[in-house]
DNA sequence: CGATTCTTTGAAAACAGTCAATCTGTGTGG
DNA sequence: CCACACAGATTGACTGTTTTCAAAGAATCG
């Protein structure tokens, strides 16, 4: 499990065995079974949230009882409610699992000191970070520029595992569409 | 012109006179007639832009020649495409001025050193970005979540400068919206 | 298998977009 | 100061897309 982790940090920065060994001691290795949550609205978010095998979804639920998927994760990505950790407000999404997944849990004053401690790991966490924003004011972009079937077109092209390993319900729900549209525009070719 | 950017930098955190001096070293005070552009599709993003007076947009046009807002800064904001400066490739975006403004630029550089030297306002950068991307996740959010009406009138709660200042078109398009169906909204209420 | 969940399909209604014309307010040049 | 031009906003009639509600058909899991 923290074997993942290591191979997706010596993909991005250089370590030695020492700071492995240090990183090592803040992951909490945690195992969760499909639907299971690793956050519920209303509670506070005390975890940033490496995945190292699985699928994860953070979505938010409207009055109406309806769920809108926010994002997806899965092997070698962060997921967590950057608001709400850095607020210590309870948070108004929900994060579980789409299947069966590993992750590795390290909780704020960890990223901090961990941070602080390997510079090289502090550059990766600010990156990922800038990658989010880019990567949501991309989604904000096609969000407001793109037809139903476009968006769908460009999700596939974007996230070919995902499309394969979603319910195309939830893909519909992060596409802002209904299932039934969905449905209806993947019938036409 | 300056000024306006001490005080910001005072409400959020200390510094002393000398930090002062180094940042206005650093700072490039430009003028912006509106509709003048700040940065144009094509060109790399070289600056961090603060905002001293008035109102900026950021936006993409698409094949069609449609124009589409992704954001828009006032005094006391920053704008840029951080996309384009961290990678050093052409924007896809193009950024202008609504009205006439004042703003303050720092490039790249200039930015790594101001937060290398100055450990509190790398903080500040740093919180900016977090709050950005909080920002664009929220707007992800309700763009996937509301229809147009809704959608609306979350803008004007939670921009109502925005609201008054910013022509309806830009509004629309801001909202991935037609003109029209905006002004029809509105007329009725 | 049987039960549950997910997906597809149909018909009608609601919603948003298109195109064209008109209206409004602003600012400019004569 | 007026007349005009121009950009922005509104309105109408129509088209097209998406949603809604209901039912039936697959697929999956214990």
């Amino acid at each position: 499990m923290f074997e993942v982790f290591k191979e997706y940090l010596l993909q991005h920065i250089e370590l030695n065995e020492h700071d492995f060994a240090l990183l090592e001691t803040y992951a909490h290795p945690k195992k969760l079974r499909k639907r299971q949550y690793l956050l519920q609205e209303g509670d506070v978010c005390r975890y940033n949230c490496f995945i190292t095998h699985g699928l994860m979804r953070m979505y938010a639920v409207d009055q109406k009882g309806e769920e809108h998927v926010i994002r997806f994760a899965s092997e070698n990505w962060w997921i967590s409610d950057r608001e709400s950790i850095i607020s210590g407000l309870p948070s108004r999404f929900n994060i579980d699992a789409i299947e069966d997944t590993e992750v590795l849990l390290f909780d704020k004053a960890s990223i901090d000191l961990l941070m602080h401690q390997i510079p090289s790991f502090g550059k990766l966490i600010t990156d990922m970070l800038n990658k989010s924003f880019v990567t949501f004011q991309n989604r904000v972009h096609e969000s407001i520029s793109y037809n139903a079937e476009e968006k769908y077109t460009k999700f596939v092209e974007r996230y070919p595992a995902f499309a394969l390993r979603v319910p195309q319900a939830m893909i519909a729900s992060y596409l802002g569409i209904k299932p039934e549209t969905l449905s209806r525009l993947r019938s036409k070719r």
